[in-house]
DNA sequence: TGATTTTCTTATCTTAAGTTATCGTTTTGC
DNA sequence: GCAAAACGATAACTTAAGATAAGAAAATCA
């Protein structure tokens, strides 16, 4: 189970036999129920996880509201990146919405080999700089598009069976930056133009 | 001169003697006017710099609309980010709006460092971590909040003489992701609430 | 310096998003 | 299996942002 994780991590860069066997006994299994949280607020992170199945939420809590701000699904890394790297307490939740298995490690483990082998340094660098293109991409959205647009990028890039029937709406509205009320009027209203066109 | 780009890098990583004497013979000079472009649109960006003097923004073209997406001032490294790590050519323009003062290096450059010296390695992941958080904070300033709450934070976390005094109001507006005409309404909303409170 | 352009504000009108509430429907948990 | 909770659509109303235009002030520049 644990080659999913060398799988995921061979997207980035592939990772020879001697430097995963150093790796390897580093990586533990866990399973989180549906609602379980993976991240609390005000923990400091120190690990990272891949998703073999299942999918997660992030959220903030503002004014006793909460905000879903992103999502995870399967062959996915989940972790709060931002605590593990600042090393400050979380200020955001990470909860299953599903049933969910992961492979996991310390990032201490990590740390540790950024210092013994230059690959992983590389690979660290590289995610870095995967994680900031998919930070950009979702910036533009919103400096670039109106909620509407947004939506319609939305169902573009995210394949329907994946995620729109996994979602609660109301987590996907949080995402787009809207009210549920507001995305409910936007899905009437792009589902009545697509009539029209027909 | 090259010694403020030692400087800038050694906010992240020292740099030692030895590092630092392999890298510097490939900095380089350059002076940018006024409504000059250091990326064009369609170009593939090679060079990384740093402003010594003056400022830059940042823009997208949509459907003939410029919207600004970003600044550079004094001390900040200044380069399309996402065109030097894919290769792929601008969707962005950035260009001066003050005449500007820039040090620069080729990005090869600092793929060669990398592979030389172990410590470059680590400076290019802390680089890209470091963006990555600046890119969630901005993200997150969309994710949760409002047009008005967005200007309040941007007067909040910008000095008004770095920033405000600089730059063209109608650039802030965009970068804001709004129009120019509601930015005037929010900025006579939030004195009239200021003068309210007094 | 005087003309032109740029910038910002203000006003009007239109459009769309936020808020709140209601009402079926589905899901969940005992 | 049933009661409670969660979910999504819709409606009515409020609020704020977009579009457009006009005018004043400031910056640009020839």
């Amino acid at each position: 189970m644990k080659e999913i994780l060398r799988q995921v991590m061979s997207q980035t860069i592939p990772i020879a036999q001697d430097e995963w066997e150093a790796f390897e006994p580093h990586i533990f299994t866990k399973t989180v129920k549906k609602r379980e949280q993976l991240i609390r607020l005000g923990q400091i992170s120190t690990e990272i996880a891949v998703i073999i199945k299942g999918s997660f939420r992030q959220y903030h809590i503002i004014e006793g509201e909460e905000k879903t701000t992103f999502f995870f699904f399967d062959n996915q890394f989940v972790c709060n990146y931002e605590s593990i790297l600042l090393q400050t307490p979380s200020n955001i939740v990470i909860e299953a919405m599903e049933d969910c298995e992961l492979l996991y490690f310390k990032n201490e483990t990590m740390q540790r080999l950024y210092r013994l082998y230059p690959k992983y340094e590389v690979f660290g660098r590289l995610i870095a700089e995967n994680v900031y293109l998919c930070a950009m991409e979702r910036l533009n959205t919103f400096l670039l598009n109106s909620p509407e647009g947004r939506y319609r990028k939305f169902l573009e890039h995210h394949d329907s069976q994946q995620i729109l029937n996994r979602v609660p709406q109301h987590y996907i509205a949080s995402y787009l930056g809207i009210t549920p009320v507001s995305l409910s009027r936007i899905r009437a209203r792009v589902a009545r133009q697509a009539r029209e066109l027909a």
